[in-house]
DNA sequence: GAAAATAGGGTTAAAATAATCCTATTTAAC
DNA sequence: GTTAAATAGGATTATTTTAACCCTATTTTC
């Protein structure tokens, strides 16, 4: 259905809380979770992949939580798709070859790639600042 | 995963397999599925609905099939990935708003739309003319 | 009337996604 | 040094979506 996954739509809502909150401060999945009004188990998952992917950092321990790791002017939507559930592949064949039957002969492929990564270009063009702007006005 | 369904594919093959055999010949979906290498019954259903779209003809009973009803510069893959999977809803609000606990109270919506509206754009930009003459070079 | 097609409802199977559960580890505070 | 609050992450289950399949009806040519 062409649909982004529920874990990017929390994990993007979470940059933006986070960007709000500063860049300095330390925020707790909890806090989000509350917040936002999303299950805080699977968002700690989101968590878990935007640091793995550097976008976010974490501390530990008591008075711990996330924070962003690098300005909202450096972090685009495309980084936290990819972060988040990998590089974006429009065709199945672009995952795994074998899962198509065709592949060989297909004409397709081609522009399927084009396609996807103008896509990705477009997710790309959008910084979290940018995003916040939007969002204000 | 920001993927484009078997259906579609499957559509998308039939259009251009259907196109280069000239606008007013008759196909069977047999044909195309040996031909293509697809399942017929499956491939029948994505026919089914080019057919509702407006996008093919059919003919029905013996030496019946299915054939373009539009020249090929007039459709494009939007038009196709709209028959097959309906408006692309990148959230799942835009297809149904009490699937998200946050709806009332969402900031990225906007955004999202926009997203969205950008992506069909991109779709909307290749007709199957355009396509068929990528894939020969 | 038989055969070859589309039309389409309904069911099952498989895969992907989302949610939950559970335990480990880290660290501050007391 | 024990407790409590947090992240880390493996493992499992549930849900949803997608794909595949089955079956019957209808249309039309010969």
């Amino acid at each position: 259905m062409l649909q982004v996954s529920r874990k990017f739509e929390y994990g993007l809502h979470a940059v933006t809380y986070m960007a709000t909150k500063g860049l300095g401060r330390v925020v707790t999945v909890k806090e989000m979770a509350d917040e936002i009004g999303f299950s805080q188990e699977f968002l700690s998952k989101a968590m878990q992949s935007l640091k793995r992917a550097g976008i976010a950092t974490s501390v530990q321990g008591v008075n711990g939580g996330y924070m962003l790791a690098r300005p909202i002017t450096e972090v685009t939507v495309a980084d936290i798709a990819i972060a988040i559930e990998g590089r974006p592949h429009l065709v199945r064949c672009g995952v795994k070859a074998d899962s198509c039957e065709i592949f060989s002969s297909c004409h397709h492929r081609g522009y399927m790639n084009n396609l996807q990564h103008k896509i990705q270009d477009l997710l790309a063009a959008t910084t979290i600042h940018s995003l916040l702007q939007e969002i204000e006005r």
